[in-house]
DNA sequence: AGTCGTGTTGGTAACGTTACCACAACAGTC
DNA sequence: GACTGTTGTGGTAACGTTACCAACACGACT
């Protein structure tokens, strides 16, 4: 035991300073690793003394240091890094929510990041969850460079793709049937009579917008039509960029009868631009002739029933996903294999 | 240095482990100190050294262990502990968004977790992020027993209460100027001539729906007037049991003419009411009586300019509240300050 | 040539924890 | 009464890092 000579000091320090296993054996008489023990289950160790080391824990208020803990070889640190794109976003902050449900159970903490869909802030993040020594990750991708990603750059640390796959890096994946999705509402448009479907949706370079895109073709081929390039708007991330796509898109001389809109922004950004264009025609008396335009949106989202526009939304789970994607996570952690990863495809329902 | 005489494992070791301060000493030929230096800005080490350090450290994909690190006395950890009561909520999202958009520039990660209004889960989350040494805390305080939250069981993490107070506790505080903005909102009712206003909100032990009706009930007295008892509706904390309190409202024999809701939640479940109230008189073709029932609802919500009611909401920036939460807490890390705690009261804007 | 700084480098110890070993105490067996 | 096994307990070392001190080399000055 180290020996303290400096009494007064001592006394001063005892009080701020956060107590150690070290304090709590002092206090109750034994030693250090009879506390370990205790505080470890309390196997082989005799009740009376139990008693007094619990007594002691109380008394001090001591809280394990879980960063000296982590460092003894093969102790985990019981975190896990979590990089979403943007909680602004209700759709990943739902996500974050059921990972977090999943992962509280066992007692896991989460260290979230938004990457802003920013690559290099991502790698950034990634770096530093590294060398804070998660247990494993879950990322939502932002696409472009993911070399960090690699099995390689990450060692062993296991990953977990959410909403996202990334071309060239196999790890377990959860994410939405997009394409499935996207057809079933795009097929309902065209059921209806509608040929003349305008697109509106991210970049196509993210994962999810290309296979919702996919899907869009894939019910114009399906019904032997073809989708009109001069209708489909590709590369609006917010509500106000769609807006003004959208906006672009009614003052066409042909202007398009429908709209499959890709995510919940592009469709708040469509629905505004028809409730400008409303406004300006309600101004002469008139009534708009573009009042009755069909909407079909990608991902549901609150107030979508409220919106005084013939609106469709096909919904899907978000906070489930962020419970599959911690389900996951945990099966690699528990038992520490090496299965092929797992692929989890949620579905989507069309809400009429 | 440790001797290695297995030399098939250790190779293998070598791959899958992650390399520590060591290894990268041996691969450029170095002491581990001069690696540490180098690290730490390079003070007083060759330059050739040090070129040979960052050589190997690339080569090696070498981490520093920030537990390991953070062991050590007067180092941080560089994490903060963010409890919020509910991400789901856009609100809180965009809070702990400013948080970490703060936060993140100084190089501090975030811990979060989500109470769920549930004291019981907040202390179980508090006791957590002490036993990881985070050097701070940003709460969203649920209310309740707080005894974990008091300096003394603290000890000297710097505490930020966020968004809500505590009676008894005196720590850095970021709140909403909750009086004024429901004032403002009420009084406007009242200035258009509204004598009978209802008004829901959460239970009034939650600090933020006290102070907002606090001020919806002095709006009333200093216009002569009283709040009317039975218009009062605390309790609802989620759209559904909102929705199911206005609708009561509504079978009054004597209805209220104008809402004042008291939070996003509520005035949701308003309009979800006013709208089925709306639909089931359409069924005759009745024009529906109480279908320009105004309201005002604190908190602004995405959408709430699209609704088809004569709304005005009470808007505030969460996340500039989450900013400033996170600028108070780095103040409190910077100078080691015993300053007396500081509260920042943010501005509320009635949008019209 | 000896002394003194100055700049560079490495050894040692410690942060708080737990795995491993050693050992003591005790009961049961021949 | 010596031997064996079981249970409870503590000492030691190590995890990866950095603060502190000691030591070294080297040029500049007396």
């Amino acid at each position: 035991m180290t020996v303290r000579d400096d009494t007064e000091p001592a006394q001063h320090r005892r009080i701020s300073a956060v107590p150690t296993i070290h304090d709590v054996a002092t206090h109750a008489g034994v030693s250090p690793m009879t506390v370990s023990r205790v505080l470890a289950g309390g196997t082989s160790v005799r009740p009376a003394k139990m008693e007094r080391v619990l007594a002691a824990v109380a008394e001090l208020g001591y809280r394990k240091n879980e960063n000296a803990r982590s460092l003894r070889p093969g102790q985990r640190t019981g975190l896990i890094g979590v990089i979403i794109t943007n909680v602004s976003n209700p759709y990943y902050a739902e996500l974050q929510l059921g990972v977090e449900e999943v992962l509280s159970a066992e007692n896991i903490r989460l260290l979230v990041g938004n990457s802003g869909e920013d690559p290099a802030r991502e790698r950034q993040l990634v770096a530093d969850f590294i060398g804070r020594h998660v247990d494993g990750l879950i990322v939502v991708p932002a696409g472009g460079d993911t070399a960090h990603l690699s099995e390689r750059s990450l060692g062993n640390i296991p990953l977990v793709l959410a909403s996202r796959e990334i071309e060239g890096i196999t790890a377990d994946t959860v994410i939405i049937d997009d394409v499935a999705g996207a057809f079933e509402g795009t097929s309902q448009l065209i059921r209806e009579g509608h040929r003349r479907i305008a697109y509106l949706g991210n970049m196509t370079s993210v994962f999810t917008s290309k296979r919702r895109f996919d899907g869009f073709e894939k019910a114009h081929k399906d019904a032997g039509l073809e989708v009109i390039p001069e209708l489909v708007r590709a590369g609006q991330h917010d509500p106000a960029t769609a807006q003004d796509a959208m906006e672009e898109l009614l003052r066409l001389p042909d202007p398009p009868t429908a709209v499959f809109s890709a995510n919940n922004r592009n469709t708040i950004g469509v629905l505004r631009a028809l409730r400008a264009e409303a406004l300006s025609y309600s101004l002469p008396g008139d009534t708009p002739p573009t009042s009755d335009i069909r909407v079909v949106g990608f991902d549901n989202f609150e107030l979508s029933d409220m919106m005084p526009f013939l609106l469709n939304v096909i919904e899907h789970d978000a906070r489930e996903l962020g419970r599959q994607a911690g389900k996951l996570l945990i099966r690699r952690l528990r038992e520490d294999n090496n299965d092929a990863p797992r692929k989890v495809q949620l579905p989507t329902h069309l809400r009429i």
